[in-house]
DNA sequence: CCGTATCCCCAAAGATACTG
DNA sequence: CAGTATCTTTGGGGATACGG
């Protein structure tokens, strides 16, 4: 496999032929998880350290309790982070990326960077668009 | 910034402090975009090389023809994507990837190159968990 | 402090039909 | 071929209340 080019031709077949269903697809699946709005957000601020509960809900302050226990439990799920309760009390729960979760982070940094470098132009990209129309 | 974590704390901080709308956060808004589960996907698809619009609809098969013009049209508004109409009969429209997006294919493929290496490791880990419980 | 359990809503997405 | 226009659905996610 020589360029990005070919590299991205290898993956389109791989989902666009009806071999099995498109869960099966890896890409697909990743793809799917990173679309839940609040995984990679979860995995980004686990990778700054570990955090408590309530930690994580003052750094993600528009997630409700709900969905911040129900996105961590699937990336526990996931072999991504694990859980660790300490009884004390009160009680405290400690989440940290895994050693799975912590390979994540850094593919993902190179979107993060992307993202920080190019979202003025995506920015004035749309300015344009809408005023073209 | 030297290390992977530090990094994420600084991101971290940009989104978690309460200065301006989330959507202002180039990471929250870039993240967003990952999320409606047809972008990244098509993205992939074009770096394979440049595409028309049934050409597409061949290569994800699951995606519904509103949900393809759509998505389409967005990425377009990004400026990551471009449309060319060739006044051709029947008429053809081709969609290729702007600079801009061409240079998201390579942080892209890192994370896809991820998904690929390691499903077999979280499907794993599915099973182990839903086994536990 | 760290969750579970409900109820409920609405926007994203699918299905279907039609057009230049 | 490459769309547009509607109608309908569904499940993700918020709000709220309660429990260990």
């Amino acid at each position: 496999m020589r360029t990005l080019q070919e590299e991205a031709s290898h993956y389109v077949e791989k989902w666009s032929s009806n071999a099995g269903p498109i869960g099966n697809c890896p890409v697909r699946g990743v793809l799917d998880k990173i679309g839940d709005k609040w995984s990679m957000l979860l995995i980004l601020t686990l990778a700054a350290g570990p955090r408590r509960f309530n930690q994580l809900r003052r750094e993600i302050p528009d997630i409700s309790q709900k969905m911040l226990t129900q996105t961590l439990r699937e990336l526990q799920r996931d072999g991504l982070i694990s859980r660790h309760v300490f009884d004390t009390k009160p009680p405290s729960v400690e989440y940290r990326l895994t050693a799975l979760g912590g390979s994540l982070t850094e593919p993902l940094s190179y979107l993060i960077r992307w993202a920080d470098q190019h979202y003025g132009q995506i920015d004035r990209s749309r300015t344009d668009f809408d005023k073209a129309a």
